[in-house]
RNA sequence: GGUCUGUUGGUGAAGCGGUUAACACAUCACCCUCUCAAGGUGACAUUCACGGGUUCAAACCCCGUACAGACUACCA
């Protein structure tokens, strides 16, 4: 019988050459410290990283880091079907831009570092091969020449009766199949697949824990799956990630939700070979609400936002986007930045208790706070030179000024920056220019004004050219504010706004009317950083053009 | 049909048998103020999907129901 059996084990894989043991000893134990941890990221070629993923890869890569441990990059390209051209490379890009850098793993299209690859499923045949080999030998997997219409078939009968879907138990036709059949069949060139003689018993339970969610409750697996498919003898996502995991060392295994169902299938395969079992975590979805109201998962195709690279168009600084993902990460991650407030959160330690269990909502405008208060974090220069470099790709014409007034232009981001408590408006490098283009000519050209209070051009011309020709005064910011509530006094406006609400009547308006006409004058704005430091950078010369340009749009 | 997961305010959530049900975002009001952005103060869930049960006591434990989601492929 076990001759018979090593035949059809030769006859199924021809290709092995190598034990399973001389697989254990190319790749041997990680010599780690205690509590390293080694997490994977494992996406299909498909050019792109959507948010969904990106959480994973950055969670993975996070407690990787945490530890001490190796974050690796495996592309699973078992399905030829999502394999796109570069599509490692597109990936590798997606990470890179959120700072995300494997340690081990896929480094471009064709090459990889690390002592535990290929890093390429396609290219680990062999290995698949050896181990579903062993599996045959063992009794415990068989070829399976069922076609895809008898399959259908079965199914139908099961929908039919009412009775549990998939291939076990009696359903399995091919699982008692005599070795001698198997071996003429095979010999026939009859097409297989092999499948798993699942050793499980539905009716027993199992209780598997989830790092994050705890112990669940399963019936065992008795569904004889697919190892190894037909066509390209490809190893299926379970029997992979059985290998893989293994043999990588991976200790921790982080992955979404839609996983735990298949969970018992790969408890089993473990099991079967004696494997030290991986940690497991289940991740919520990202999730969305849509426009009917309803929650679903975050879709690439429909939602502009679940795209990565739509974060990286739109400026939202990537620091931003990490802070962010870890307050989804973990929930408790907020209270600790409120207390560490700070870009580098490498001291935060990720906890898998503080996952949270089920889908979480994209929360766009949290995004947006986040990132607000990250602008307001830093540096003139530091803005100065990220925007520089986001402009180059993204806004030609602004890049040009940027250059071209590089010293004005820090001023300008400095206006109530490096204080005590500075401006927080800028919520992405696309949203600076429309909070400071008045500070540049070229930019000024054609404004759309809003329309201050006061509106007569007369009362206009009056105000704006007494206050250039005996009150304007850029030295000091005080006095620059006590002359402006003169110059209101002896015009007829309150120059104290308490007063004024006393008695209305008694003024034609009061000191913010008149600094409203000032700032639409010089900005076209209503609303605009403390108009002092605006007048103090235009200059003398500037304040003259613009009031004289303002008082020529008027009718 | 089967298996599994989830359900706390507009949103993200804390909570693990005794809490005024944290905190953050959003919203609103007031204060500050030359306008904004900020900042400050306060409001915002009589109630934790629903119905039962256990208990002196339940958002937390148990049982049902509903709803949402995942899986049920030679896709991952």
């Amino acid at each position: 019988m076990d001759d018979k059996l090593k035949i059809l084990a030769d006859l199924m894989f021809p290709d092995v050459t190598k034990t399973i043991l001389d697989y254990e000893k190319m790749y041997p134990e990680r010599d780690l410290k205690e509590g390293a941890i080694v997490s994977r990221f494992a996406p299909s070629p498909t050019g792109f990283v959507h948010m969904g993923s990106l959480l994973s890869a950055f969670e993975d890569n996070k407690v990787a880091k945490d530890t001490n441990g190796v974050f690796i990059l495996r592309i699973e390209d078992t399905d030829q079907k999502r394999s796109v051209e570069n599509g490692i490379v597109g990936i590798l890009n997606d990470l890179k831009n959120f700072d995300i850098i494997p340690d081990e793993g896929m480094i471009d299209e064709n090459n990889s570092v690390g002592n535990y690859g290929p890093y390429i499923q396609s290219e680990r045949k062999e290995i698949y091969h050896t181990f579903a080999k062993s599996l045959v030998l063992r009794g415990l997997a068989y070829p399976c020449f069922c076609t895809s219409s008898e399959l259908d078939e079965t199914r139908e009968i099961q929908e039919l009766n009412k009775e549990r879907i998939g291939y076990y138990g009696s359903f399995a036709k091919c699982r008692n199949i005599p070795v001698d059949e198997a071996i003429n069949r095979i010999k026939n060139g009859e097409e297989f697949v092999v499948r798993l003689k699942s050793p499980g018993d539905f009716n027993k339970k199992i209780i598997l824990h989830d790092l994050v969610r705890g112990d669940i409750e399963f019936p065992e697996n008795d569904l004889d799956i697919v190892l190894i498919k037909s066509t390209d003898k490809l190893p299926t996502y379970h029997f992979a990630h059985l290998v893989d995991d293994h043999l990588m060392r991976v200790t921790h295994v982080m992955r979404g939700e839609e996983w735990i169902a298949s969970f018992p299938i790969h408890d089993q395969l473990f099991s079967i070979f004696n494997f030290k079992k991986p940690n497991y975590a289940h991740l919520g979805l990202v999730m969305k609400i849509d426009e009917s109201g309803t929650r679903r998962k975050l879709s690439k195709r429909k939602d502009p936002e679940a795209s990565v690279e739509y974060y990286h168009q739109e400026g939202i600084p990537k620091e931003a986007v990490k802070l962010y993902l870890m307050t989804v990460a973990n929930s408790n991650f907020e209270e600790w930045l409120d207390n560490n407030p700070s870009d580098d959160f490498s001291d935060f330690k990720f906890d898998f208790k503080k996952v949270s269990a089920s889908g979480s909502l994209f929360d766009v405008l949290k995004l947006l706070n986040i990132s607000k208060n990250y602008f307001g974090r830093q540096k003139a220069s530091t803005i100065y030179d990220n925007l520089l470099v986001w402009t180059s790709e993204f806004d030609k014409e602004f890049h040009d000024l940027l250059v071209k007034y590089k010293d004005y232009s820090i001023k300008v981001f400095n206006i109530e920056r490096e204080v005590e408590k500075p401006r927080k408006d800028y919520t992405s490098y696309k949203s600076i220019r429309n909070f400071v283009f008045y500070m540049y000519d070229e930019l000024f050209k054609n404004p759309t004004y809003d329309t201050p209070k006061i509106t007569d051009k007369k009362e206009i011309e009056t105000i704006l050219n007494t206050y250039y020709d005996e009150y304007l005064e850029l030295n000091d910011k005080d006095l620059w504010f006590s002359k402006i509530k003169e110059m209101c006094d002896k015009l007829g406006y309150a120059s104290n706004i308490k007063d004024y609400k006393k008695n209305p009547t008694n003024y034609k308006g009061n000191v913010s009317d008149v600094t409203g006409l000032i700032r639409v004058s010089l900005t076209s704005k209503m609303n605009t950083p403390d108009l002092f430091y605006i007048m103090e950078l235009l200059g003398k010369d500037k304040i003259k053009e613009r009031f004289t340009k303002y008082i020529n749009t008027i009718k």
